[in-house]
RNA sequence: GGCCCCAUCGUUUAGUGGCCUAGGACGUCGCCCUUUCACGGCGAUAACACGGGUUCGAAUCCCGUUGGGGUCACCA
């Protein structure tokens, strides 16, 4: 179905890439595209070329370079060739690989395949307009076979031409991993644009000369690009043509990652930003396990697994064609699983950060103490990390700090529950959770007859200042005999004087 | 508008001609557990867009329709 020549790689022989232009944060539809080639690359045993598309400067900036490398670190998707860690084919940044792309331009040139373009966009919609041609049809190619007196003509108005490469006049087709084959007609993709009037060359060129010199196998990236594929051909087999490389690459085209409604998820959403949901309390493995199913499973019964699991199994091939919605309330639920599978000492150390200005970082030796003791009760009862927070801060307050909610004030029988338990707590000698919660229930449920909801709900609220809270019993002993009394008091009082 | 892509429960996904009376998960709704909230357990809800073919047989293959999306830049 091609008439050029495609890679045959398979095994460890597969080079994949990710290549991003720094332009903003991080979006998850992105990293999405890197856990992909990330995984296929393992998968396979094959390389991953990291490299950076910064040849717009007017859009590109350092920062946003900063928190893609960033985001790949932080997910653990590492990679052997490019940024940071070199390789034979750098430097890895598009905009330090200036002289290698003049030097295939002037190949390009010499081979026939670049033309020189003077037509504005103005012009070409006019021109459009005037041979009663819609203007959306965009470029006719009229400029191919300009005569050497027409170009100079241009010239001497004081005009600087663009280069565009010469698109064969046949249909193109390839046979793309996730979609099958697809073939675009002659004449749907006009000769286009490769270098600037100022000789900076495009996304256009640059993007497969550098897959092209770095050996690029398999390209897996947004759907987006999907019919922008016959015009990368074109320019690969101009390639070929001068020598540059042998092979096309096979492409992949991933599937949209959506918002609400039908829509892309957009980058002014909240959502798309990765580090909005690491801030959150997102851990990697459930994000990157979460990011997974958004167009791949592993298998028809489960949906929470490893990163080992995946690269076991995952293969292009079984990508979904479809958009997937990123559904945070999944998402969420994955991370809660995964918030669960980790070691108790894991969760500890994860969940300091979300603890800022409550505990310090590192903990001191007693907040130490009772982290170790805290955060196994809520390991098991949040969906993200910063969840965490609102439910351990009382155990951080001294007692005299805690501020009780609105909803969560006790009823007409707060002040007998308070006293009642004040008076069956006080002489306990052995201040543990089971017999805490003995004494407790023998003197409210059983003495004073109360439903647990009751008799329980005001101590909640003394302890914490909340209506929802981790276990009760288990957060008394946490806080320790002294200061569960101090807080009965505290709140006994409290209702008194209101 | 031209070209391209896509089409299974609300969402995501399993399904590659008989295993489908269409499976899992999230969500939703019940119930159980229970010291709140969760976690966990049990159950329910709910889908092959439509129409034609091909075939003994179609969610699966083909064609068309409809609906969605993308792209047509001197952005990437």
């Amino acid at each position: 179905m091609s008439d050029y020549p495609v890679t045959t790689a398979t095994g460890a022989d597969v080079r994949v890439r990710f290549c991003p232009s720094p332009t903003g944060t991080p979006h998850v539809g992105l990293v999405r595209t890197a856990l992909f080639n990330w995984a296929y690359a393992r998968h396979t045993g094959g390389k991953l070329i990291f490299r950076i598309e910064d040849t717009d400067a007017a859009r590109d900036s350092e920062e946003s370079y900063g928190q893609i490398v960033e985001a790949l670190r932080w997910l653990k998707l590492d990679w052997d060739e490019g940024i940071d860690v070199g390789g034979p084919h750098g430097p890895y940044r598009q905009s330090l690989r200036t002289s290698i792309y003049l030097d295939v331009i002037e190949r390009l040139k010499a081979g026939g395949h670049l033309y020189e373009s003077f037509a504005t966009g103005e012009e070409i919609e006019l021109r459009n307009i005037a041979a009663g041609r819609d203007p959306k049809v965009g470029y006719d190619n009229f400029e191919r076979d300009l005569t050497e007196e027409e170009r100079q003509a241009f010239r001497d108005e004081g005009r600087e031409p663009a280069l565009r490469l010469r698109v064969p006049d046949h249909d193109l087709s390839f046979d793309d991993l996730v979609r099958g084959p697809i073939t675009f007609p002659a004449g749907s993709f006009p000769d286009f644009v490769v270098v600037r009037p100022n000789g900076q060359p495009l996304y256009t060129l640059v993007n497969p000369v550098d897959d092209a010199l770095m050996g690029i196998t398999h390209v897996l990236r947004g759907e987006d690009i999907l019919s922008s594929t016959p015009r990368q051909i074109a320019l690969y087999a101009a390639l070929i043509e001068i020598g540059l490389t042998t092979f096309v690459p096979r492409f992949g085209h991933l599937p949209y990652v959506m918002g609400e409604g039908n829509k892309k998820l957009s980058k002014r959403d909240p959502e798309s930003n990765l580090f909005h949901h690491r801030d959150r309390g997102f851990i990697p493995e459930g994000l990157v396990n979460y990011l997974a199913l958004l167009g791949w499973s592993l298998t028809h019964d489960r949906d929470v697994f490893s990163i080992d699991e995946m690269t076991a199994a995952f293969d292009v091939e079984n990508v979904n064609p479809n958009p997937a919605r990123f559904d945070l309330k999944k998402a969420e639920s994955i991370n809660g699983d995964h918030i669960r599978l980790l070691a108790p000492e894991d969760f500890e150390e994860r969940i300091v950060p979300y603890l800022a200005g409550i505990v310090s970082d590192p903990p001191t030796p007693l907040e130490r103490a009772i982290l170790r003791e805290a955060a196994p009760i809520v390991q098991e009862r949040v969906g993200v990390l910063g969840e965490v927070r609102g439910l351990l801060e009382f155990f951080f307050l001294a007692d005299d700090a805690i501020r009780y909610d609105e909803d969560a004030l006790p009823g007409s029988n707060g002040a007998l529950v308070l006293d009642a338990s004040v008076a069956a707590l006080e002489p306990l000698m052995d201040w543990s959770r089971t017999e805490i919660e003995a004494t407790l229930r023998t003197a409210l449920i059983d003495g004073a007859g109360l439903k647990p909801r009751v008799a329980f709900g005001p101590l909640r609220t003394a302890l914490s200042g909340r209506r929802i809270s981790p276990p009760l019993f288990e957060s008394m002993e946490i806080l320790g005999k002294e200061s569960t009394l101090a807080r009965l008091d505290r709140l006994r009082a409290h209702l008194s004087a209101s």
